[in-house]
DNA sequence: CTGAATCCTCTAAGATACTG
DNA sequence: CAGTATCTTAGAGGATTCAG
């Protein structure tokens, strides 16, 4: 009966959204940091290349999904490069490419903020939490 | 009941990244910044105090709900501070405070290294999707 | 006007098992 | 070792409604 009104306040709705997304790089750019793995995967890297299963072990409570998933956005990106040497058994390296190099220096500037100011982020918070529930 | 042993290995699997979260203040950043609307929220504060409608009205796509949440938790981290005046009709100022004012430098690197590499990057996955797919 | 509470949906992410 | 496919679930996010 009639227009399905919802679903399509939802895609509009959803669609506003997503179009505002593509339209803003820096957006673009901290959605992809933000990613929960992202700045891990790519903090080991900044050291050299790596395995896939030195990535596996090294990164804290990564799932082998997650981490493919997100080595594979990552080169999708082109931050990333893979290299599979053989066959038999599968010899896989990642490693930056200089697009993902150039970012490292935008990665130190918001690891400097970030160890400069986490104190006050802290105190914030409690301060914050203590006069709300109490 | 015996040990739920599915619901532990859960809850183990999470705490391990939960505490590997909370000893990195640079994921603790970058998450806080990867929140879809923070970007977009505080590109709009570093521009002057706004109300709640004005952000309402300006940020694109935004719902009440996570307007509100987000600048909550902008204001336990003490990125942003809450002014309200009155009580009826309610009237709440947002702005940035000093704390928040020195995240926009690290911000402006970010949309400095994403404008100049966002060709890069579309480039990049228009390649990968096209040695993809077909 | 500001914002809290409710409901509902859909996706992201973890566990698991299987290929090459 | 590297990667894919499938299932399930917790939670983020959106619409809606109520309150001060």
């Amino acid at each position: 009966m009639a227009t399905g009104g919802t679903a399509e306040r939802r895609a509009g709705a959803r669609s506003a959204y997503l179009m505002s997304m593509a339209a803003c790089p820096t957006h673009r750019v901290l959605d992809r940091l933000g990613d929960r793995w992202v700045s891990l995967i790519l903090k080991e890297l900044a050291d050299g290349p790596r395995r896939h299963g030195e990535l596996s072990r090294t990164v804290a409570g990564v799932t082998q999904k997650m981490l493919t998933q997100t080595l594979r956005g990552l080169e999708r990106d082109g931050l990333v490069a893979r290299s599979a040497t053989g066959s038999v058994p599968p010899r896989v390296e990642y490693r930056l490419t200089p697009l993902g190099e150039s970012l490292l220096p935008v990665m130190a500037a918001v690891t400097a903020w970030a160890e400069r100011h986490i104190g006050d982020i802290d105190a914030a918070r409690t301060t914050y939490d203590s006069s709300t529930s109490p």
